[in-house]
RNA sequence: GCCGAUGUAGCUCAGUUGGCCAGAGCAGCUGAUUUGUAAUCAGCCGGUCGGGGGUUCGAGUCCCUUCACCAGCUCCA
């Protein structure tokens, strides 16, 4: 047979060989390594005998397919420690994932525990000392059905009811056999360090309304050394958690009285947030957009026309009412029906459009309990929202400054690895969106076509559009690789519908306008987390609170700082004189820790040549300097 | 909302099988020291052990309940 690799080199070989032994001639190195392959396009295991003429490329740790396999097969290794330890487990799902794996099972009436983990682990690593082989069996449907009820294995049942007879394929790897698609690693030996990490509820196939396993969470390496290095990382990136950062930079704080899931916003990072609105505002104001400000309640009948009543008004903050009249007002969840009675209060001209209405609007939503999570996921929060008004022919170039906007703002920023997600309706579930196919149709093609314009790379996720329209989404990671949606942009059809906006058209004739609903930030909470973690707390010098500190050696020196702040002050340099008691040693430690950029010691030397010495935040000196160089190095920073 | 864990001073944490006035470091305050690039020294202050209820002669330790927080699931206009 031919095989074809990956170079475009052909090699001719025996029929029936497998990955490992074509490697193997390639060299015994590449043999050791190999973990999985693709194989005419297909993943395979590594040792299952190739039989015509293929392409082939061999997938090692160092790729995500080979990660993917090897921990695949660790999902079946953490299974067969599981099921040797414990009676009466029943298995669900157990799939690799980006960072290791995990394994849904159901233990009935055992409850596990962190204390299990060493005894799993030193189980597992016994088991995979045994170099045990993935063995895989195709097998007809009625076996496999037969297999799991011999097994009282309900689940995986459940699972062989949506998979066609002649498809399905079992592993076996010592003791344990389990329904899977593969590929796997060539032995259970490849396995060398073994950490389980955690354990959560999770329900079966993602519904709600069946029963709660128990998911087990773990990660393995071919290194003992992998698994430090990765714990390491895990404990480097919880000190850039910006809730741990967020109180010890003292930048917002929560109370239990004020309520869960409100932050509040301390002086300094009060100074950034305003920062960045100030930013954007003049981004926004050469881009044509004009802000308003609107209250922070609506009445209900506003969210009843928008639709926002019928989809959330009974998970929503419930309706206040006015003592004598009774009148009902809602906590606004969204800016944009205000924004909608703004276009809507006058007769609007085809000449006033694109209309570019903006606001940083503090919004309030009820969301669940288990949701709540710092700066991230809040009841009460603040939208650089806008919303264009535009007649059809204008929503293309509108969208793409939109986009332009948007990106800018993420560069600036620093965040270069977000993805773009266009976020589509459900197609299975209509009944979840308001308005007709055609406006959905519409609305879509314009974010696929401006995307595609761009040449922007994009994921697709069905689904995920808002209710009234598609979205494209800003999704950025956060330290520890959770995904959050940050910017966002939103072409709607429907609302100009529900509240009949019109303009007059140069025709003389009333014409609906096209909405986007755009934040480049997303909301100001969620941002503000984000660039914690993105930073570590050490923000850009346009942005941070403090850009400096001056550090007397002695304070008697202190006037003296006092001036030269003054002075600093005069060319926009922010700051403050840290004059405690306190040794030059400790002063250091302390405002390093505070993050303060950059800190300017001041002793008899400087004073005397009328300058500061200047030390970088992270220890790097750059010697004294004149004032008039220091401003001039300190803008060529910015 | 669900599952599991956690909750002791402003912060980080000790507190043995329930048993004398609940401890430490940092921070804070007071004083001494006057400092040249990541912690000067001493003294003092500070907690009804998340809240409520219960068991017990006795509860930070055990039980119930509630709140908050953490991990994940579900949800996310």
């Amino acid at each position: 047979m031919k095989i074809t690799f990956p170079d475009g080199n052909v090699r001719e070989y025996e029929n029936g060989l497998t990955s490992v032994q074509i490697a193997e001639s390639i060299s015994e190195g590449l043999a050791r390594n190999v973990l999985s392959a693709t194989v005419n396009g297909e993943m395979w295991d590594a040792t299952r005998p190739i039989d015509e003429d293929a392409t082939i490329k061999f997938h090692t740790w160092k790729d995500s397919e080979g990660k993917y396999a090897f921990w695949h097969s660790s999902a079946h290794l953490l299974a067969e420690a599981l099921e040797a330890l414990f009676d009466n487990v029943k298995f669900g799902i157990g799939p690799p994932i980006e960072n290791g794996f995990y394994y849904d099972i159901d233990t009935g009436d055992t409850i596990l525990t962190p204390e299990d983990f060493t005894r799993i682990e030193k189980k597992m690593l016994e088991l995979a000392q045994q170099k045990n082989e993935f063995e895989r069996k195709e097998i007809s449907k009625a076996d496999a059905i037969a297999y799991f009820k011999e097994k009282n294995d309900t689940y995986k049942l459940e699972l062989l009811e949506d998979l066609e007879d002649g498809t399905i394929t079992f592993y076996t790897q010592g003791e344990f056999t389990d329904l899977c698609r593969g590929p796997h690693i060539p032995h259970t030996g490849k396995i060398k360090a073994i950490k389980v990490m955690s354990l959560a509820g999770a329900y079966w196939r993602g519904d709600e309304t069946r029963k709660q396993m128990t998911r087990v969470y773990g990660i393995t390496f071919p290194k003992q050394k992998e698994l430090k290095e990765y714990l390491e990382l895990l404990e480097e990136a919880k000190k850039r958690d910006h809730r741990k950062l967020g109180q010890e930079l003292e930048l917002f704080m929560f109370s239990e009285k004020v309520g869960s899931g409100l932050p509040i916003w301390l002086p300094k990072g009060t100074q950034i947030r305003e920062r960045l609105q100030n930013y954007l505002r003049q981004e926004q104001e050469k881009r044509g957009y004009k802000m308003v400000v609107t209250p922070h309640i609506g009445g209900k009948d506003l969210y009843v026309t928008s639709g926002h009543y019928a989809k959330y008004g009974e998970d929503s903050f419930q309706p206040i009412h006015t003592p004598r009249e009774g009148e009902e007002f809602l906590l606004k969840p969204m800016n944009c029906p205000h924004h909608c009675e703004i276009f809507g209060h006058r007769p609007r001209s085809y000449k006033e459009l694109p209309l570019r209405i903006g606001e940083f609007g503090t919004v309030y939503r009820y969301e669940q309990s288990g949701e709540l999570h710092g700066l991230s996921r809040v009841r009460g929060f603040t939208q650089d929202d806008a919303h264009i008004f535009c007649t059809t022919e204008q929503l293309k170039d509108e969208f793409l400054d939109v986009l332009e906007l948007t990106t800018q703002v993420l560069e600036k920023m620093g965040f270069d690895d977000f993805t773009a997600q266009i976020s589509l309706r459900d197609p299975d579930n209509p009944e979840k969106y308001i308005g007709s196919d055609e406006n959905w149709d519409a609305a879509e093609a314009a974010i696929i076509d401006a995307t595609k314009e761009v040449d922007m790379e994009t994921v697709t996720e069905l689904g995920e559009a808002a209710f009234y329209g598609p979205k494209l989404d800003f999704m950025i990671k956060d330290a520890l690789g959770r995904k959050w949606q940050l910017g966002t942009i939103q072409v709607d059809y429907n609302l100009p519908d529900r509240f009949e906006l019109e303009y007059i058209g140069s025709d003389n004739q009333a014409h609906r306008p096209v909405m986007i609903h755009r934040a480049p930030f997303g909301s100001m909470e969620r941002f503000m987390s984000i660039l914690i973690e993105h930073t570590a707390g050490k923000f850009p010098l346009w942005l941070t609170p403090e850009q400096f500190v001056l550090i007397p050696v002695d304070n008697k020196f202190a006037p003296y700082c006092e001036e030269m702040k003054a002075r600093l002050a005069q060319h926009d340099i922010r700051g403050f004189v840290d004059d405690r008691n306190e040794t030059i040693g400790k002063k250091i430690r302390d405002n390093e820790l505070k993050r303060i950029p950059l800190l300017l010691i001041i002793g008899e030397n400087e004073i005397n040549a009328g300058g500061v010495s200047v030390r970088q935040q992270g220890g790097e000196d750059l010697g004294a300097m004149s004032v008039e160089s220091f401003v001039e190095w300190f803008n060529a920073q910015l």
